[in-house]
DNA sequence: ATCTAGATGACCT
DNA sequence: GGTCATCTAGATG
């Protein structure tokens, strides 16, 4: 947990090759990691969503293989990251079987090491909204179109989950996905969002 | 606390 | 040219 075991319990190829629901749901908990430099900087997840397939009208998938979605169609276990809105970058984790393009997107971490450098990133706001959002996050951890198709199953690529706190199922909320104002149903309200509960204090994720 | 508007650029049609 | 898997500041109650 502590700097000596830092990226040995990475999560493997086998985690992300399953179902994106699930691993949507057990990302909840797990330990997102990124060494820029000499430092660790690492949070908690407690917001997932999963985009899965063509067929899904929220999904970047939709349109099929491209260059951008190009790495959904690949390997599971691969960084998904693309740049919308003009200034955010998003992060997210390819799952399932190659040829199959689906990922889960990583929205909420509560940050647990290399907070002096979040402060850096992120000092203008205060600690709640550090990265309690997809743009946010990645902000505050220094994640960007260059670790764009990164091994996430390889700590020394410099971005990787590993194992972190078991989160029971009553403190998971499932709920619709955020943000597809024009996309059709089903796809605009199919409950495929995780999230921590509002009555889970935060403060017992951090290590601090 | 909740809402609205503008930023800003890659991607797809 | 329209659409975005968003964020922030500023206004309003």
């Amino acid at each position: 947990m502590k700097t000596g075991s830092v990226g040995r319990n990475a999560l493997t190829r086998n985690f992300y090759d399953q179902p994106t629901l699930e691993v949507a749901r057990s990302l909840i908990g797990a330990r997102l990691c990124v060494k820029p430099g000499e430092q660790t900087i690492s949070g908690i997840i407690t917001e997932t969503e999963a985009y899965i397939g063509e067929k899904d009208l929220g999904c970047h998938a939709k349109s099929g293989l491209t260059k951008r979605t190009a790495v959904m169609y690949g390997q599971p276990g691969m960084a998904y990251i693309y740049f919308t809105y003009g200034n955010h970058w998003m992060f997210c984790v390819v799952t399932e079987a190659a040829g199959i393009p689906a990922a889960v997107l990583v929205r909420t971490v509560v940050i647990d090491q290399g907070l002096e450098l979040v402060s850096r990133n992120r000092g203008h706001v205060s600690r709640k909204h550090w990265s309690d959002g997809p743009g946010k996050l990645t902000q505050a951890m220094e994640i960007d179109g260059s670790q764009h198709g990164a091994d996430i199953t390889n700590p020394t690529s410099g971005i990787w989950i590993e194992e972190g706190r078991l989160i029971p199922e009553e403190s998971v909320t499932i709920r619709p996905r955020v943000g597809l104002y024009n996309v059709p149903e089903p796809w605009k309200s199919i409950p495929w969002r995780y999230l921590v509960t509002r009555k889970t204090n935060l403060e017992d994720l951090w290590d601090y």
